[in-house]
DNA sequence: GCCAACGTTGGC
DNA sequence: GCCAACGTTGGC
């Protein structure tokens, strides 16, 4: 089992968002990075963690728990012109952009502020803390995830 | 293959 | 709203 950590912009779609969802999944669709595709395609097991994190928002940090619910299939979005993720390029036959479904696990009890993870030595490598990082999907280690957890 | 221009991300 | 960092695009 692994964890990572996934950005949305709660304005989009936040973790209250999920908690409200039927079955509590959501498919995490929009995803046009390759680096984040690769992860979500290539390492992405059932069951793996997910450290829910707000971006581009009053505060931003880890507010929930979630789990990868389905593994990677072709990102639909990315067929329908009507879509704001379009990409023409893909295509159903040969599919360039990939999502994974996501399952609410829990809320956080508050949310764990980027702030309150910056300059810890234990988050050390964590591509979250490194400056300018845009990278929407990173893996979490497990000491991470537990020193970030335990922060709660 | 280089690299300038451009668009996006995302913290502040 | 600003802007730095980064990824992508496209002319050459």
């Amino acid at each position: 089992m692994r964890y990572w950590l996934m950005k949305t912009e709660p304005g989009e779609f936040g973790i209250d968002d999920l908690a409200a969802r039927p079955g509590q999944t959501e498919p995490w669709d929009g995803v046009r990075n390759y680096q984040a595709r690769n992860m979500m395609r290539d390492e992405m097991k059932q069951g793996d963690g997910v450290l829910f994190y707000h971006s581009n928002c009053d505060v931003p940090g880890v507010v929930g728990i979630a789990e990868i619910a389905r593994e990677a299939y072709p990102d639909f979005t990315a067929f329908d012109p009507d879509n704001k993720h379009y990409d023409p390029v893909s295509k159903p036959e040969e599919p360039r952009w990939f999502m994974v479904d996501v399952r609410f696990v829990r809320k956080l009890r508050r949310t764990i502020a980027l702030s309150e993870l910056r300059d810890r030595p234990e988050l050390e490598g964590l591509a979250l803390v490194r400056k300018a990082n845009r990278l929407s999907v990173m893996p979490v280690g497990l000491g991470q995830w537990s020193f970030i957890l335990s922060l709660e």
